[in-house]
RNA sequence: GCCGGUAUAGCUCAGUCGGUAGAGCAACUGACUUGUAAUCAGUAGGUCCGGGGUUCGACUCCUCGUGCCGGCACCA
């Protein structure tokens, strides 16, 4: 006799077990034909998952994420239906769930294309059209594992063989397709309505490079059309702030086969550089910092000594001389501590925060690239906080407060961040390991942040927080960071004399704020969709004639904001004021400042935004002051 | 590095069956002197990514390589 509680707390009992479909039914048709799953006291199920206790019910629906969630899984499933249906043989391994959508890997004598993907999709409208019904059964592991093995389903006995415990697994069965899966699945392929397969990629079996390539689908699944495409247009609208795009549109860089992974910024992108540069000398100045500089290669046995040669040894530039080996240097802090390194320090002297624009190589694997994001040429703003053990906790703090500050700046609000713990391929023993990362998980939660754990994803000299911000279609990208380190102060002979009158070897912190120039800037024109805020645009203003009578006066203010030290530029060509106005939108300048007979005789300009907004009439002190205002505002501007 | 895709004018792209290439925009020249998102006319512009091969003939087919794009692995 189970008495079910709906989320509206009103309350059904029924004279026998009931599945959940049946309570939709009770409640009412339309309920019955959307309802997707259940969800019993937090848990999700099955709509054919029968109720023989009281419980707690929702009807989850494609309304609700879950019932989202539930759609995209049981798309993936269609899709592995239809892979098997159209290429026999094809063997399937996994298909999760994942932002948007899903993906399903599959195995088979060669890899898809896209043109497969339009016969794969044909296959799966026709599944739907047919409205199979999905059911779930439970089957023992040996059993499972003679079913998938005389289908010739290889992975799928392994992952069998690799799911701990010994209790049986559930299965779901639509037509000729069963796949081993927890579930829960919509009642009927009918109910995948609105799908699309989005893009083949490689994937290793595991993740995994020693292991087989595997064909990775990735489709998108919404509960309806509209849904779709919507998605489809989001998509779109954030291809078009690709900082790849932007960068040719509004010539700020370029990248040629002679160089790749590395950038020519051109005048405009070089501009944006360095405002960004120079605001983080500033702060880094504010905060405590000194600037270094320090070579661009250094003799193999310093790396040697470091650590860095045995492990990244094949992604270093190098290059020999007189029977010296060199590396073009891949990161600053050997070169900090030599600094450091120099006189008799004490431990008045810390903590000494040591802050560099360190231009760094590495010889990153082809397919890594990725405009102006992953590059091979970078230059980090790079620090090394040597201080003492008891100081540690403080400047990591002191740290994170720093870089919140610069990206609240910047116009950054959502930061990701992780904590990666020790790697199995690391230096410094297990104690050392648990004060660090004891250390940086202190600082974070006496901050209240919320952070996901990276287990063994550490530097090999030390555990790390990860800043990370995301692109403009959501990939996320490591930018800052700070990093313990116990190791290298000791491999490279840094010492400081304490308090007692003893050497004493220093905690070293790296950490870097925007993470390289590069990434940043590739990050930051993504996030304003190229229309930089006045602070860091690479022309503030430009100023329009309207006929060639007004060019004397169009100069002369130019000149006036130059001398304010504004970058402007006056348009004086013959053209009308519409055609130049257009392309200066395009160029995403803020603002575009109008001079005909009017503005001459008052000595006044016309100002209007880029977004088209007319501003009136104004005095140039007026303007400056405005312009004043809104670089003030630095990434929090609007407009 | 691995899997797949891709490379044509400065940019965005078209190019059928193998018969040495086109458009729009940009550039240049001229006219027009213009009031808030494209004035008109004309001119010029190509190692069809690179090497090799098949062919009477290759932008097109084959092959090797490089860059780029999408993932995966990697990321001091």
């Amino acid at each position: 006799m189970p008495v079910i509680t709906l989320p509206d707390a009103s309350q059904r009992s029924f004279s026998a077990p009931v599945s959940v479909h049946d309570v939709a039914y009770d409640i009412g048709p339309g309920l019955a034909k959307a309802a997707l799953a259940g969800k019993i006291d937090g848990e999700l199920v099955d709509t054919s998952h029968i109720i023989t206790d009281d419980a707690q019910l929702a009807i989850i629906t494609s309304r609700d994420a879950e019932g989202l969630e539930v759609i995209r899984h049981s798309c993936a499933h269609l899709m592995a239906q239809a892979v098997q249906d159209v290429f026999p043989g094809a063997q399937v391994t996994i298909g999760p769930v994942i932002e948007d959508g899903f993906y399903y890997d599959f195995a088979y004598k060669r890899a898809f294309t896209p043109e497969d993907l339009a016969l794969i999709e044909k296959r799966m409208k026709e599944l739907v059209k047919q409205n199979l019904p999905i059911s779930r059964s439970i089957m023992s592991r040996p059993d499972a594992v003679q079913f998938f093995a005389q289908l010739g389903e290889e992975y799928k006995v392994e992952i069998i063989d690799s799911i701990p415990g010994e209790e049986d697994l559930s299965f779901y069965n639509q037509g000729e397709f069963t796949d081993l899966c927890r579930g829960p699945h919509v009642p009927s392929t009918g109910h995948i309505k609105s799908f699309k397969l989005m893009k083949v990629a490689g994937a290793y079996w595991r993740g995994d490079s020693n292991n087989a390539m595997l064909t990775r689908v990735y489709g998108t699944a919404w509960a309806d059309k509209k849904d779709l495409k919507a998605y489809l247009h989001r998509l779109e609208e954030a291809e078009k702030r690709d900082h790849r795009k932007l960068g040719k549109k509004l010539d700020l860089f370029h990248t040629q086969e002679e160089a790749p992974g590395m950038v020519f910024w051109h005048p405009n992108g070089w501009t944006i550089y360095q405002v960004v540069e120079r605001y983080m000398r500033d702060m880094q100045h504010a905060n405590g910092y000194v600037e270094v500089k320090t070579p661009q290669v250094v003799d193999r046995s310093l790396w040697e000594r470091s650590g860095h040669w045995d492990k990244f040894s094949d992604m270093m530039f190098t290059t020999a001389s007189e029977n010296r080996d060199y590396a073009v240097k891949p990161m600053n802090c050997p070169c900090h501590v030599q600094i450091f390194n120099q006189g008799l320090r004490s431990y008045r002297d810390l903590p000494l925060r040591m802050a560099e624009f360190g231009s760094c190589h590495r010889n990153e694997p082809s397919g890594t690239l990725h405009g102006i994001m992953r590059v091979r040429s970078f230059t980090q703003d790079d620090g090394h906080i040597f201080c003492s053990a008891s100081q540690m906790q403080d400047e990591v703090a002191k740290f994170i407060d720093f870089l919140y500050n610069v990206y609240a700046d910047f116009g950054f609000d959502e930061v990701i961040l992780k904590l990666s713990t020790r790697p199995e391929q690391r230096v410094g023993s297990d104690e050392v390991w648990d004060r660090a990362e004891a250390a940086l998980a202190q600082a974070l939660n006496a901050k209240q942040l919320p952070f996901d754990i990276l287990p063994g994803e550490g530097a090999f000299y030390g555990p790390k927080i990860e800043f990370s911000l995301k692109d403009c279609l959501g990939r996320v990208w490591q930018c800052g960071t700070i990093q313990v380190d116990f190791s290298m102060p000791g491999r490279l002979d840094a010492q400081f004399v304490n308090e007692a009158g003893e050497r004493e070897t220093p905690v070293m912190l790296h950490r870097a704020t925007l993470g390289s120039f590069e990434r940043f800037l590739g990050i930051l024109i993504e996030n304003f969709a190229g229309a930089m805020p006045p602070w860091l645009a690479p022309k503030q203003a430009v100023i329009l004639n309207i006929t060639d009578k007004q060019a004397p006066f169009c100069e002369e203010i130019a000149e006036k904001l130059t001398n304010m030290g504004f970058r402007v530029a006056a348009d004086l060509r013959n053209e009308k004021v519409g055609f130049k106005i257009r392309e200066h939108t395009i160029q995403k300048i803020p603002y575009l400042l109008v001079v005909g007979d009017k503005e001459v005789e008052t000595g006044t300009v016309t100002v209007r935004t880029r977004s088209g907004e007319d501003l009136g009439n104004m005095s140039l002190q007026a303007y400056a002051q405005l312009l004043n205002e809104a670089v003030a505002e630095k990434g929090r501007f609007q407009g």
